[in-house]
DNA sequence: GGACAGAAGGCATACGTATACGCATAATAT
DNA sequence: ATATTATGCGTATACGTATGCCTTCTGTCC
């Protein structure tokens, strides 16, 4: 097996050694119909042999295609060096072996949403499409976003999906899962239910699920009070700090609904140095279900998104545009899980 | 700023505006210095003017360097489809702000070991390196390494770093970390301390952390006992799993020394459902820190290593193969987190 | 038996950039 | 004033593949 570390082999190297021409090589690796089978597979063998592999950036100039997906991660306010939100990992696991499953090769970069990312990703042939990931603040995006439709470039992003849209959005059915939270809260006999996250057009993901808690509140003859919100960005910290000041503002409540694990996980520790027990004082239910979440004390209920299911649908929505095929649908519904810190 | 939606601006379009050939606006572009100043910014002006970007695709095939590195982690025997190891996450973090501040794309993939990707990542211009991520079984590794090292494939491997080793590694000092540990729990009069991980050759790394407790307990003149070393993969499950079998020995042990916080979580788990108390029965700690160590109750006394220093030293490591510079130093001290699952 | 269609593959070329080389002009040396 | 060198840039070309178009051959149908 003595292979001599020559300069690698090109197409041309095949095509000598099959006796053909280095079109037909290009044809038969990438199946073309009319290569016959035998000499296909002949040159399937002989590229095998040779341990050839087609040189990705000559592919992609010719073709204009790279089959690469760049993924932009946006960071919270607080970038916390290496501290990444699970969430956005667990997405990127399901990314991942969406675009291995489709023979993609997947570029990821964090990013500040203030910096001109655009630019880089715009012209350059780096990748075919964007998927963008991120909470952030969203009347930042929109120049951004904008920018993007304005050079064509094809981008998809996991949020609020709204029809008033810039640009392929994707993502869960925040206001159906707000209002599982809201349900299944009331049917503990609950009344009196915060919201821990941001509600305006800033944080759409967040005001769904607002608006998921209020319908069902609503629809149970139960008026939401203003008082009972308290901003929230994602983090442990702002959680811990929200619950602090609802707490501090004397406004009576038995549960709280947080609009993500860790502004839930940042409030029941708010909660112990109250002195107020979960689930007996305050039942507590989260968002994401990241894997910290069944180890808090109690174990957090919370809402557990289609992981799998996203990443499926974030990939397709790029190649649908790439190819240009009408996208599909862009919702997906989410599931509750139940753990102690919502207990009877 | 009507940008008309033609087609995208090639460097012949700024050489044109500039009223220069193209091969100038290449050099211009990329710093040469003989091209004039006064070219050069003419040049950047416009280009900036026209939104351009070099062609990434035609930039690589030319100059046979793609600017790109590629991340392979491998996944632990238990492939839970969006679970990843927050460890290599942290690592995630770490490599891409690297790769960012040099200008490097960063392409990541997750590969079972026992699969063909060596081929994938060849000799198709991807990346100009790779970096290889994740506990796995060293001897199924060895046989994929050396047809890399064989085929001339720039790569460094995250692992126990020893002489032997094939091709370059980087790593933690594990030894001495795991010296750290056995110091620590040596100083709270802890004297029966029980390792959980595999402490063989299959994994080195964990039988470093073995190594170096063995020899902080001898500094002391305590013997280690083979009863007090348990075999574990780093998974929840297994810790517990591992916890159980220990106490089903029917040894005596007031301490435990865990290759992995997540082999310590599962411990735990274990250890309380056996009835006894962390830390006043049986003191204990972890390895790497992640974000659940904070969150377990008691919080957990872990080994925090150095992920910033980590993702410098892996992507420099594999850009001195790539400029052909010799590399560096290539182990990174690690520190311990006391927290009170070891208090006292 | 000639026209025609389909199969299989060759020929020429384009994708957009980077670099070896060469050639002026200007600056400096002798 | 001439020889020498540096500066700044143009000319030509190569990187390795994919694809439009054309050719050849075989088989088919009236």
């Amino acid at each position: 097996m003595g292979r001599q570390p020559s300069s690698k082999p090109t197409s041309f190297d095949i095509a000598y050694l099959a006796g053909v021409s280095q079109p037909t090589v290009s044809r038969a690796l990438r199946g073309s119909r009319s290569v016959s089978l035998a000499t296909r597979q002949r040159i399937e063998a002989i590229a095998r042999e040779l341990n050839y592999s087609v040189d990705k950036n000559a592919s992609s100039l010719r073709s204009q295609r790279s089959n690469t997906i760049a993924l932009l991660f946006f960071e919270d306010p607080t970038p916390d060096e290496s501290n990444i939100n699970p969430f956005f990992l667990s997405m990127l696991g399901s990314i991942t072996r969406q675009c291995a499953a489709r023979g993609l090769d997947l570029l990821i970069s964090f990013q500040k949403m203030e910096d001109d990312w655009h630019v880089r990703y715009q012209d350059s042939h780096r990748a075919d499409g964007l998927i963008l990931l991120g909470y952030g603040d969203y009347t930042l995006y929109k120049s951004r976003l904008e920018q993007l439709v304005g050079h064509g470039t094809h981008f998809v992003r996991w949020g609020s999906v709204d029809e008033g849209n810039i640009g392929a959005t994707v993502g869960s059915d925040n206001v159906g899962a707000g209002r599982l939270a809201g349900d299944h809260l009331l049917e503990l006999g609950r009344r009196r239910i915060a919201f821990l996250g941001h509600a305006d057009e800033h944080y759409p993901e967040f005001a769904d699920r607002y608006q998921g808690l209020c319908a069902a509140m609503l629809a149970q003859g139960i008026a939401p009070e203003p008082a009972l919100q308290v901003d929230a960005l994602t983090a442990e910290d702002a959680g811990h700090a929200a619950a602090q000041a609802l707490i501090a503002r004397g406004v009576a409540f038995d549960a709280i609904f947080a609009a993500s694990d860790l502004i839930a996980i940042g409030a029941m520790r708010a909660l112990a140095e109250a002195g107020l027990n979960v689930p007996h004082d305050v039942a507590i239910v989260g968002f994401d279900d990241i894997p910290a979440a069944s180890l808090t004390s109690p174990p957090l209920t919370t809402i557990m998104q289609d992981m799998k299911g996203a990443g499926e649908l974030l990939v397709d929505a790029v190649l649908a545009q790439v190819e240009e095929r009408p996208l599909p649908r862009t919702t997906l519904p989410a599931r509750l899980v139940v753990r102690r810190s919502s207990a009877g």
